[in-house]
RNA sequence: GCAGCUGUAGCUCAGUUGGUUAGAGCGCCUGACUGUGGAUCAGGAGGUCGGUGGUUCAAGUCCACCCAGCUGUACCA
């Protein structure tokens, strides 16, 4: 492509997909090893997948005729294979474990993260490409695996620093679910159709109350732009009952006082302060819940056998004393339509996220997982329990981001060597090399000009401090240290120019044989990490 | 996918009922200030007005189609 200056080639991201700074590096880094370490203490081991697998390996959906599913990014490989990038991890784990069945120890409990990709449209908190932490137990069917991953999940909310009750780990079981319909009239197969309807219309609860609820069970729902979407069909006691069921948690509103708080960390120190508007908090008692579900539809044995687990799960849970404040049981939850057979749950925030214009921003479920007992049977033709949850750590950054309103304080930089004297720049060299011998962040500045621009560069790196020799000082055996955070604060109160340069604020010299000293001696001033 | 709204400088926006050479603030660059980041002042660079076609003597402005973004909705393994 010739470079003609008319048509210069335009440089732009494809939507969906994001660059990263190194605040958000950072940021990433720190909630990845929060997570980490809470996964690790409840005794799960690292495993690692690529992004790449067989089509079919994915789930059902084989690119039959000459395109492949849409959603999946795939490819054909040399041998006319079709490759996809992975959409979730979970897929990929049961691959695996069903290759290395027999040397895993059993059951399996490991943890994984990376990026995975889905080619839908983005949204908020919704990327084409993003990040999930997943921690899953294999070869247990225990309902003590599932209640120990909500309890893991609740403490890792808490360990990347969001408080108790601006969280909830909501739980659920398909079986109630299937019980229920089941006791409507739609159970058997030739009401799938109208169930995944009615599923679908279900989940949307949180979004469309009760009310958006009732019109997709019934004919169908109009939205604000005018446009239609059909109903389930369902007649009037039928609606009422999936309605009763779905508003059997009994929920409380309450404020909540701190979202965010004790987030200590560095990475974190961004997030400065969230509104304190009231949000729902889906609170409630576990044990009133159950006794309303199991008078109202306990009578199906499907949901009995669902509403046992959900019971077994909140008193595991309760002894462990993780309450309603962190796990509570709700009828609306849904979750991932396909291959989950029994316990559901997913976390969603509790407090209000804002846009920049002031507009509620909605995020949906920050993590999910629930019981998939079948996934791993499709490669080994024997029943394999397993259940397992995923933090979407993009979307849930993106929700915490939000709450920084904006105003990221990047990570201190380097301290900046200053080049004076072109002809000393072996001399400045060397400065530099002490420095990073006594383990502090230190770089020689290789652009070209004279010293504002040097200091113009070191400000904008945000520099702590810059190291200064000229003639003069080298003469004497200094060095100058100006303390650039010092100055800023200084600069306050100077108004003109010439005062401003003559005193030269937050400027010493000392020895040459003291500088890594005294650029130690700025840095713990001012808080700045160094060994 | 469907629907609504919006596209003017790097960013936020103004631009009269269609009328000369399309503006402002912020940001950026240069200088005042030849050994010093800020502030102030002066100057400068930066636009095929999202694209294409049409109506008109004349289009940033009106019309059609396309593209992109936002919001809602659908789908989401």
């Amino acid at each position: 492509m010739a470079a003609d200056s008319t048509h210069k080639l335009k440089a732009r991201l494809p939507r969906g997909l994001s660059d990263r700074g190194a605040a958000e590096i950072a940021l990433s880094r720190t909630m990845l090893e929060q997570i980490r370490t809470v996964y690790e203490l409840y005794g799960f081991e690292a495993v690692e997948t690529p992004a790449i697998e067989y089509t079919e390996a994915l789930g059902k959906f084989l690119p039959d005729h000459d395109r492949p599913h849409e959603g999946v990014f795939s490819f054909q490989d040399d041998d006319e294979q079709w490759l996809s990038l992975r959409y979730d991890l979970t897929a990929p784990l049961a691959r695996y474990v069903a290759e290395n069945f027999d040397r895993l120890p059993k059951p399996y409990r490991s943890y994984r993260y990376g990026w995975v990709f889905r080619n839908e449209k983005p949204g908020p908190g919704r990327f084409r490409q993003f990040m999930q932490f997943d921690a899953d137990t294999v070869g247990a069917a225990s309902v003590a695996a599932d209640a120990e991953i909500c309890m893991m999940a609740a403490d890792t909310m808490e360990r990347l620093g969001i408080a108790r009750g601006s969280y909830a780990i909501k739980v659920n079981n398909r079986k109630v679910l299937d019980g229920v319909l089941a006791g409507i009239g739609l159970g058997g197969r030739d009401k799938a159709h109208q169930r995944l309807t009615v599923l679908r219309a279900i989940d949307k609860l949180d979004r469309l109350g009760p009310e958006g609820v009732r019109a997709l069970l019934g004919a169908g729902r109009k939205d604000e732009s005018g446009d239609f979407t059909k109903g389930a069909g369902l007649a009037k006691e039928q609606i009422e009952l999936v309605i009763k069921y779905v508003l059997t948690r009994r929920s409380r509103t309450g404020g909540v006082k701190s979202a965010i708080e004790a987030l200590g960390k560095r990475a974190l120190s961004f997030i400065s302060a969230i509104d304190n508007s009231p949000a729902g908090i889906p609170a409630g008692d576990n044990a009133q819940t159950l006794a309303s579900l199991r008078s109202e539809f306990g009578l199906n044995p499907t949901a009995n056998e669902g509403l046992d687990e959900l019971q077994q799960i909140a008193e595991l849970a309760g002894a462990a004393e993780y309450k309603e404040d962190r796990i509570v049981i709700d009828p609306s939850v849904v979750r991932g339509l396909e291959y989950y057979t029994g316990p559901v749950y997913e976390t969603e925030l509790t407090f209000e996220v804002k846009d920049d214009d002031g507009r509620p921003v909605r995020f949906g479920a920050v993590a999910g997982g629930g019981r998939y007992d079948g996934l791993i049977a499709r490669f080994r033709g024997e029943p394999v329990p397993a259940t397992g949850f995923s933090i979407g750590v993009s979307r849930l950054m993106a929700a915490l981001r939000h709450l920084g309103k904006g105003e990221e304080k990047p990570a201190a930089g380097p301290v900046v060597v200053t080049v004076f004297d072109k002809d000393r720049v072996a001399d400045y060299q060397r400065m530099v090399m002490q420095l990073r011998d006594a383990g502090i962040r230190a770089e020689l500045y290789l652009g070209d000009g004279r010293m504002g621009p040097q200091l113009k560069y070191a400000d904008k790196r945000g520099a702590p401090c810059v190291v200064i020799q000229g003639g003069d000082e080298h003469a004497r055996g200094e060095v100058q240290i100006k303390d650039l955070i010092e100055g800023a604060k200084a600069a306050e109160a100077i108004a003109s120019h010439k005062e401003w340069r003559e005193t030269r604020p937050a400027q010493f010299s000392v020895p040459e044989t003291k500088f890594v000293e005294a650029v130690r001696e700025v840095l713990a001033r001012h808080g700045i990490d160094h060994h």
